[in-house]
DNA sequence: AGTCACTTCATACATACGTATGAACTCTAA
DNA sequence: TTAGAGTTCATACGTATGTATGAAGTGACT
């Protein structure tokens, strides 16, 4: 039951999905406490302030996400199929709340929490590292990998959280599952247009 | 004289850059007035209230930059160039407060405000409508356009705020000229990349 | 049964917030 | 010169915030 998880972990998970869904600024450390079925003192007890509940929130949502980037990426497969597994988990797991903190924390003009810099450093050392592969066996276009890591984790993460964008601009609706299956294979299709080397690349 | 301008515009000047640097919620009215060098009172006059003051900030922006892409897709050019000259602009004009604004918009899970919708709806229009042009002409490959602007939009917008990622994960420092020179022009090819029809499209 | 560390809870406190208000000021037009 | 609309300003009000604190509760070990 999820009352019975210790209350750390319950302030963990209400902490999670609600600066995923409104913001550092945007959520009371009542809003959580009352969400984790418990009570206001216990994010002093537990973590010491709402800044250092924050701080958890990044450190434990980074741990299983890195750790799925680096078992896609140690899979079967040319380069380019691993690096669309990633993609297509990044735009699919259910409930991901890393990419709209992280995108928030790099809107905001205060330096980044360093679990954060650590989170995508990794994510993107992944990702630049089997593109790396594939320009080492010909399959990627020649290319500086970070910056050709960054470009191709953009779309997943914007378009994951364009579930409104998508609806209300494009007319997509995200909970569909033919819908979202589509959206998966055009971002992969776009994204392998333009990382695979061509005829040209190789001469 | 900046101070001789009339209250309101103050108050959207100073209201831009905070709300794009802090988030809706990271900003009180009175870091607003004070930066704007007015009273408290102002943003109540003139606005209403510190929401209104948001929105009309949102209308202020999008005119002009939805002016701009207009413009730039208006050019000479074939599809992708003028697509090219879009991304760049987004990429390198000095002060956006759009990108930022925007992606915390999409990352809330509060509806998105009209103003937003509109702008997003227009510039991704604009997007779209190229991308047909270049389909038509057989110089784009075949695909849903409207998601294939998605796409093409998300890789200036996040490397826009992506200062931070840039200089503390990738190594890239926006503000030197050379280095943003170089990630427009690594933002150009893979973009291009991603849309331009092969021959293998056109059989 | 009783001790004791650990955890929960109600409550308190100072501060920051958005908004409202009425007095003071400014400038134009008669 | 004065009337008056338009604007600025200081201040007040109620509420929400983050944090602190001490009492109450809990469960394991002696």
């Amino acid at each position: 039951m999820n009352s019975k998880q210790p209350a750390p972990e319950r302030l963990l998970d209400a902490a999670s999905d609600l600066f995923a869904r409104h913001g550092f600024d945007g959520v009371s450390v009542r809003d959580i406490t009352s969400k984790a079925k418990t009570n206001l003192g216990a994010v002093t007890y537990h973590f010491g302030s709402k800044e250092a509940l924050f701080h958890a929130v990044f450190d434990r949502i980074g741990t299983p996400l890195a750790q799925r980037f680096a078992d896609l990426a140690a899979q079967a497969g040319s380069p380019i199929d691993r690096i669309a597994r990633i993609v297509t988990m990044v735009l699919t797991e259910r409930v991901l709340p890393a990419p709209s903190m992280v995108l928030r924390e790099l809107a905001n003009d205060r330096p980044l929490p360093p679990a954060v810099v650590q989170l995508m450093g990794r994510n993107l050392g992944v990702m630049a590292s089997l593109i790396h592969e594939g320009q080492t066996d010909g399959s990627i276009r020649p290319g500086d990998p970070q910056l050709m890591a960054l470009g191709v984790m953009a779309q997943p993460f914007l378009l994951r959280m364009a579930g409104r964008i998508a609806r209300d601009v494009v007319g997509i609706d995200r909970e569909d599952p033919a819908m979202q299956q589509r959206l998966v294979k055009h971002v992969i299709t776009s994204i392998t247009r333009s990382l695979a080397s061509t005829p040209e690349d190789r001469t």
